[in-house]
DNA sequence: TATAATTGTGAATGTGAAATCACTTTCACA
DNA sequence: TGTGAAAGTGATTTCACATTCACAATTATA
């Protein structure tokens, strides 16, 4: 028998583990028996720390929540100029992407998309969160006067996230054959261009 | 007992029916159930011209591949400028995706993601061969000196599917209540703009 | 209008994965 | 070191599906 561990730490675990299952097989390809054999247990002990499979991919919506945040974190906490925050902002979130296989196959899973209203809910205010700090970005770059001013923040993100996540999709559509980054930065580059003040 | 029909027209009900379902609760959620009951069959009779759920799977693609196609060639057709064909592609691509819900659908499934390799590479040609469709587009723009020479065509075409898979993603992520397309088109016309002779 | 081929039907079977449960083992703490 | 609570296990059950099959109804045709 393998050893205990709190719950807490379980939960984390599994969480990981589950995370770590969707970005090789898809939300769609989640099951007990992966994640317990990543974990180190056996399926049934998964419901020890959770009540079921849904409560598995509510938690992995908070994880993805949690990373996400995470990750604009650490880049505003970066010292450089804010124009040089968003003209990065592409690589740095197809390279967040890159590493978290399992985050964009979560938020758009049809599973999530499909499922119950709150999950739906929960996703799209996350969504909306992400957005929001990115569009505060642009704002500093405007209040700097780095960019133009009639420059439409909630445009700038809808078009960064888009391109990022295009790539992802791609990246994972071809198992990681075609990677489209480059392509994607040269399309950001031109777009950024359009309101970048000279 | 309903009316027998000859398993040509049956194939292509069934194909129409399951790519409806799909647009309604994405490729996870098709059965055989929903498919037969909108043909308006038993399950069991949509054996008499499937083998199995895969092949209509693979019909799936090959119908998306067909619509997808003919949605490029009415817009070839149209009698005006190819800028202006251009300058309205995203827009017309996204009404496309409103009204084809299934479409997106069945494209970034993981089910189709991560299956069989021979559905993947399908699936990849297929995206491969709509946007060498656009790029096209955007060299005869180049050539009849209506857009900047240096206009990189994968670059423009990339960014258009980009905006308009984020579009519909987020149209079907909230049930149709949140449509970006007046964002996306501002991002585009941004963009656009970036690489237009003026 | 008889006949064969094709298509449709409902009941039955098969299957894979989630969930349950009685039991065992481990761990923290007295 | 003994005890109870928490965590792990494997067998079993449940369930939602896809799939099969024997039979019935319809259609084409000769």
């Amino acid at each position: 028998m393998s050893v205990k561990l709190d719950t807490e730490t379980r939960k984390k675990q599994i969480l990981e583990a589950a995370l770590q299952v969707v970005g090789e097989h898809g939300l769609n390809g989640l099951n007990m028996n992966d994640i317990s054999a990543e974990v180190g247990i056996v399926p049934s002990g998964i419901y020890r720390h959770f009540g079921n499979k849904d409560e598995i991919i509510k938690g992995l919506l908070r994880l993805t929540e949690s990373k996400l945040i995470e990750h604009l974190e650490n880049l505003e906490k970066e010292d450089i100029p804010p124009v040089e925050k968003l003209k990065s902002l592409l690589v740095y979130h197809i390279n967040f992407l890159r590493k978290n296989k399992g985050i964009p196959q979560v938020i758009f899973s049809d599973e999530v998309a499909f499922g119950a209203s709150e999950r739906r809910s929960f996703l799209f205010s996350m969504i909306k969160g992400y957005m929001s700090r990115i569009k505060s970005l642009v704002e500093e770059c405007k209040q700097k006067g780095l960019i133009q001013d009639k420059t439409d923040s909630q445009v700038v993100a809808f078009a960064m996230i888009s391109m990022a996540q295009s790539t992802a999709m791609i990246l994972s559509l071809t198992g990681g054959e075609k990677d489209l980054g480059d392509t994607a930065q040269k399309a950001w580059d031109l777009f950024f261009g359009s309101f970048e003040k000279k």
